[in-house]
DNA sequence: TTTTAATATTGCAATATTACGATAAAGTGT
DNA sequence: ACACTTTATCGTAATATTGCAATATTAAAA
């Protein structure tokens, strides 16, 4: 099929997987980690500092805006990215819990 | 093409990249979850907990495994899987480390 | 040893992702 | 208006992922 099946799960289970699958590239990584050390956010900067065409990192900064992860504003004929610290919140927040739970829990095998 | 162009980037990206693409599924997350939760961590109850076919399980659980995200021991000729807290470190330290840097830097946008 | 139970693997169809050239869109400066 | 810059979108090829039926494998149980 290629789909998953989505309807299956509930919508927190869902949301996650969707956060952490816009993080699941070494790009998009690589593009939060930039807008993390650097000053510049400008768009043009990032497609400079990747080894991707414009229209591929194009893509990957639109899957991260849509997962929520970066937000746009324009700037004159450019546009300016930053990281959008909810969703790193949230994922922060998911896996300190699973850490609570894993420590309290003991592992069988 | 479809393949990720992974040989740009570092190894730390990469490796980073791996370990969210693995949980960013819900079916994986659902699998995980359950073993957080559940005393039970036999193949068989997974497979029945979730709502997707036996082979499907099986294959997101090898996914789980070569993440290094659970581990696997073999109880008769059943298997327990087990989450390994080591992976779950790992990405709690990388989102720490990223939060913290976050808070320090001023949003430009 | 034959049957049964539990899990993995294979093969395949449907769909999604990744990457990029070409082009469009939208603003800036002249 | 015109060229120029910046970013987005379209179209498409290559590859990966998801899901499952059928089958293989492995170990227990009868």
């Amino acid at each position: 099929m290629g789909a998953s099946k989505t309807e299956s799960f509930t919508d927190k289970q869902n949301a996650t997987a969707a956060l952490l699958k816009a993080l699941g590239h070494p790009a998009r990584i690589a593009i939060m980690e930039y807008l993390l050390k650097s000053n510049e956010c400008i768009c043009g900067d990032i497609v400079n500092e990747l080894p991707l065409a414009q229209p591929t990192v194009s893509q990957h900064l639109k899957e991260l805006k849509n997962a929520g992860l970066i937000k746009g504003t324009i700037d004159g004929n450019a546009i300016c990215y930053c990281i959008d610290d909810k969703a790193i919140q949230k994922i922060k927040q998911y896996f300190d819990a699973f850490n609570v739970k894993i420590v309290k829990k003991k592992s069988c095998c």
